[in-house]
DNA sequence: ATGCCCAATCTTGTATGCAAGATGGTCATT
DNA sequence: AATGACCATCTTGCATACAAGATTGGGCAT
């Protein structure tokens, strides 16, 4: 993934993978596509010119559309008919939005998981919460969002539903690029902390409801300060930062 | 070189739609062959080869491919990688999982109603409502379906979130396609149209929580009885199970 | 000078050609 | 006769050619 040299081509003259690369082309492109738009690199609103990207990526049009398909899906990109496709703008509004479905996901697969979960994985879990409660202390935000995806993941694997967990995944490209952004997510990390330990004792306590109703709450949580919904677009001369907790 | 229907191509000899349909043809194509997936034209399991789409369809194979993607996305057909695209099965625990997933949409767009409901909306919903039941008394299920749609298309619009507005639509084909099946929603007609009622008193009385869950109880009730698991962890209310057949 | 129209160019949408992988049947070998 | 390898063919994945709509800049008329 650091391989951001400067040739973004997928195959080196000579290369010997040349061949093997067939028939993943275009997932190939779509998570690079993906990954720039994630780190900002396509920034919103640019637009993306097939050749253009074709001489980047070292592929045909063909992946290339392919690839503008499943990121649309994704919601990281905007196909305008028979014009230009461009990185999808995200605004508060739209991350609200996001976020209030997203929640009711992760509410529902906490949900169907109390109804599934074994001991073992009760026991797994808190062991990746304890980690959790390490990293905070260290302060390495870095490897605790990565615990904190994993166990996400867990919950929505535990739930074993495949079209929950295929409609969370095309969500999910939004959310982590909504998290990303600098004046989300900033410094509620001791209140997401206290929350998943809550969660973990509804799920261990196999109480559906009552994770549901946490895991919505935690994620809505996540959303800048009381964004109620009322506020639309963006208010542009808010420089305020909230204070870290 | 006699199709099966040959007035399935798109275009015939001298139609002067011919340029028009340029920038469509592949939801035009999508279209198509969503109708005939829904349809059971094309049944679950089956190969669909792009070049004989395209002579009945009467397009090249890149609209098709591109429809091929979108259908995917909606979980209607499944691409093998490598190797032909074949019409998604949809069994019973597959059924199961898909509306637990649509009724917590539901029941999140009936929870953003309550919240923007006009009463002039309320007004419509309730004409609607009473159209229902006056086709239900003249046993004309094809109107009735329609009225019925058109109420629930009505709520995820009123909830105006996008993001739950795409993610709802994405689902939709595949439930209607679960409708469509035999032995799927009975007769649980009166029992359904009770329900409606008990939601719009819900939507009138702007009680988010209560048509949220009666939204999604709504759905589930949809199932066949005694579809497989243990039932929802909904002890509450447990005098309300209709042990119907 | 300003505004409208047209054409040159760019960009996307569609069709088709070509190569690699999959499929299926036949033949040789045990 | 059964089994496994091989070859012909089919099908998909990718690349590229071609056409139509969009964009834009300049020229012309007012």
């Amino acid at each position: 993934m650091s391989e951001t040299d400067s040739s973004l081509a997928l195959d080196l003259p000579g290369d010997p993978e040349a061949g093997r690369r067939r028939g993943r082309l275009h997932q190939e492109a779509a998570a690079r596509l993906r990954e720039k738009i994630l780190s900002g690199e396509l920034p919103p609103g640019m637009r993306l010119r097939e050749v253009q990207l074709c001489e980047q990526i070292g592929v045909s049009r063909t992946p290339i559309r392919e690839a503008f398909r499943t990121l649309a899906a994704e919601g990281l990109v905007e196909l305008l008919p028979n014009r230009s496709v461009v990185v999808a703008e995200l605004r508060m509004p739209d991350i609200e939005h996001l976020y209030r479905v997203f929640g009711a996901l992760e509410g529902l697969a906490g949900e169907l998981a109390c109804q599934r979960v074994t001991e073992a994985q009760v026991a797994e879990m808190g062991r990746l919460l304890s980690q959790m409660v390490d990293l905070h202390q260290k302060g390495d935000r870095g490897r605790y969002m990565e615990i904190n995806r994993q166990i996400h993941r867990m919950v929505i694997d535990i739930a074993a539903n495949p079209v929950l967990t295929a409609t969370w995944a095309s969500l999910l490209p939004r959310v982590e690029r909504a998290r990303a952004l600098p004046n989300l997510d900033p410094n509620r990390w001791t209140a997401a902390l206290l929350e998943h330990s809550k969660m973990f004792t509804a799920l261990a306590a196999r109480d559906g409801k009552l994770l549901s109703e946490l895991a919505r709450q935690h994620f809505l949580n996540g959303l800048p300060y009381n964004s109620g919904h009322a506020d639309e677009s963006a208010p542009p001369t808010r420089s305020r930062r909230r204070p870290k907790d």
